[in-house]
RNA sequence: GGGGUCGUAGUUAAGUUGGUUAUAACGCCGGCCUGUCAAGCCGGAGGGCGUGGGUUCAAGUCCCAUCGGCCCCGCCA
């Protein structure tokens, strides 16, 4: 046998190999995908990162080698020597990246064995995450999943590439920093040198990078780990990545022309796709009334429409008590609805149930008229009305919810995503990109009881609409924007206050007291009185982009090692008990 | 904090109205086999049904509790 990595390095990646090779003796470093053994001839299917390839151990061309791979098993770590040749005619696989060609083994060394796998590294395989998340090693050399994380990478690098190239610089910012009031819940880290106190982890590097800005950097970047304390979902992950970006100098309208060359150069490079600039715009305000959502999907139609107006006074009095309560009608409008059984508008029913609305009213189109429940309860004028104003027509079915104008809303906005899903509206090729703009700098919080920020404490007010933050804060907005990709937030930023006077009225209005706001972000504050320069910025969420960008159904595919809902780590079971020691040197005691 | 769903060999699943030794496929082990590529053929091993109680003559099937995966609401400046 030869002596492998120290004299014999590895040539080729096997997936790399194709026809240009045929003649050229390769050594290759693998794992053995699959084993076909014939008795006389062993085929393996040798596997790197970059592909398979097959490997053939013909006992005419070495017995050893031969007598060798008659041990190898799944996963085995081997090293070969081999020729790389056509394969014979008719023996080609068309599946296979390199199934014209394979590689007669001369040479082989079995680097490693291994256990037998506890489930096959298949593409095809469906694993229960629970054991994919124990045994995340072996996951992850499924080719689906390196395909992921190799986009990732390339990802990053071309985000690097760009801000290089347009001047940006990239600087580091704390992970151990303060914790401060508004927003997700803080991660925190006790400080054993100073007892009783902590440190948060940071839910984003916000107050440093407008502290570079104030330091001059003009141009910074970050891609950097940000932590929020909060419930995980399908698309979110307590540690999650933000690709970071603060600016000098522009305008709203600046950010958003430089930020979409750079999502064009993303998808260029990364996906070899070309977008379209500039990317539409739509109002807060227009998202919500025609998609129920800020960030609304409009790679499909299926919009909401208000017939408040038309049912307000309607002899149909559960309609007419919801609006005089404060309520709102709305509805949408399937075309071509037929296939929708009762079946299916029951369930329709029960989706929207979960998102508060008590009800789901629906009407069909017939060449007769409306069947519908509530067709007797309605005037001929309503109904004239509702069809035109919905431009309803026959093969169509109406879904209205008549409730609370959040309500309205959620359920709605809800409702459409889950029947454009139902019934297959959604082009999968589709990239629809949208900027939102214009929210409001403030929203109403129930439970609070106060006003907090829709985006974040600094974010600038329209500057005409300053006066009206103590009079009317409801009434101001935000220079804030959102990059939305087909239905998902993918990045927000704004226009940051750079004066002193401005922060703190902002402060003021969310309750902060003087003494609260010099205590958490008074720092800031004086930071503010020394020449800070008008600054904006922007931060997107990398894994949710690559998420979108390869098709991934859960921001779980594209992280290497993801917690699980719990918020724990099935690998390294994370989190866990620690010392009576430990907590001693931090002064801390179990109070459960 | 709440709603839903799932948990049966290594893996993926089936398991009727509770009823003999709990099925299958793939994987695994052994044998045969020089052109397969989800190789084939023959043979074999492997689980007591997430865990703990309970009902019953009898529980994978029913009840209660509990643990865990996933999806969702709340939450996520």
């Amino acid at each position: 046998m030869s002596d492998f990595l120290r004299i014999l390095k590895r040539t080729h990646y096997c997936g790399d190999l194709n026809a240009t090779h045929v003649g050229e003796e390769v050594i290759l470093m693998g794992w053995a995908h699959r084993r076909r053994d014939h008795g006389g001839v062993i085929f393996i299917d040798l596997r790197d990162r970059e592909g398979l390839v097959q490997v053939v151990f013909n006992p005419e061309i070495s017995l050893a080698c031969h007598s060798e791979a008659g041990r190898i098993r799944s996963e085995f770590v081997l090293a070969i020597k081999g020729l790389v040749r056509k394969r014979p005619e008719g023996m080609e696989n068309p599946d296979l990246k390199t199934g014209a060609i394979e590689v007669m083994a001369s040479d082989l060394e079995i680097l490693n064995e291994s256990k037998t796998p506890p489930f096959l590294l298949d593409n095809t395989a469906e694993i229960s995450e629970n054991v994919r998340l124990k045994y995340r090693y072996l996951d992850l050399r499924r080719p689906e999943i390196q395909k992921n994380l190799i986009l990732r990478s390339r990802v990053a690098a071309a985000a690097r590439e760009f801000f290089y190239q347009e001047g940006f610089i990239e600087v580091e910012t704390p992970f151990l920093t303060k914790s401060t009031p508004e927003g997700a819940r803080d991660y925190l880290v006790p400080s054993r040198v100073n007892q009783g106190m902590f440190y948060a982890l940071p839910q984003s590097p916000q107050i440093f990078k407008q502290l570079l800005m104030v330091s001059g950097f003009d141009r910074y970047y970050q891609i950097v780990k940000c932590f929020r304390d909060e419930d995980l979902r399908a698309d979110r992950q307590p540690e999650f990545t933000q690709i970071d970006v603060e600016m000098s100098f522009i305008t709203q309208e600046d950010i958003i022309k430089i930020m979409e060359r750079m999502m064009a150069h993303l998808f260029s490079v990364c996906l070899g796709k070309e977008l379209s600039l500039p990317f539409p715009r739509i109002s807060y305000v227009e998202a919500i009334n025609r998609f129920g959502k800020d960030s609304p999907d409009m790679r499909f139609g299926l919009e909401i429409h208000d017939l408040t107006d038309i049912l307000m006074n309607s002899g149909f009095k559960l309609f007419a008590e919801i609006v005089s309560g404060g309520g709102v009608i709305k509805a949408i409008s399937i075309e071509n609805g037929t296939s929708l059984s009762r079946k299916d508008l029951d369930e329709l029913r029960d989706y929207v149930a979960q998102y508060g609305a008590k009800g789901l009213a629906w009407a069909r189109i017939t060449p007769e008229g409306w069947t519908s429940p509530i067709f007797k309860f309605l005037t001929p004028d309503e109904v004239a009305a509702i069809n035109k104003k919905m431009d309803a027509r026959e093969g169509a079915v109406l879904l209205f919810v008549a409730d609370s104008p959040n309500v309205a809303r959620d359920a709605l906005g809800n409702l459409r995503i889950h029947l454009a899903k139902k019934l297959m509206l959604i082009d999968p090729e589709k990239l629809a990109f949208t900027w939102v703009t214009e929210f409001p700098l403030f929203d109403y919080s129930e439970t609070e009881k106060r006003f907090v920020s829709t985006h974040h404490p600094f974010t600038s007010p329209v500057p005409e609409e300053i006066p009206l933050i103590e009079t009317d804060p409801d009434k101001v907005h935000a220079q804030a924007y959102d990059l939305v990709l087909n239905g998902s937030e993918v990045g927000g930023g704004s226009i940051r206050i750079h004066r002193k006077e401005v922060q703190k009225l902002i402060f003021k209005a969310l309750g902060l007291s003087d003494d609260e706001a010099k205590n958490k972000f008074g720092f800031l504050l004086d930071a503010l009185e020394y020449g800070t320069p008008p600054h904006g910025g922007i931060a997107f969420g990398l894994d949710r982009l690559v998420m979108l960008m390869t098709g991934a159904e859960s921001i779980r595919d594209v992280i290497a090692f993801p917690k699980t809902q719990k918020a724990t780590c099935m690998l390294t079971d994370a989190p866990s008990q620690v010392s009576v020691e430990q907590l001693m040197e931090l002064s801390l005691k179990i109070v459960i």
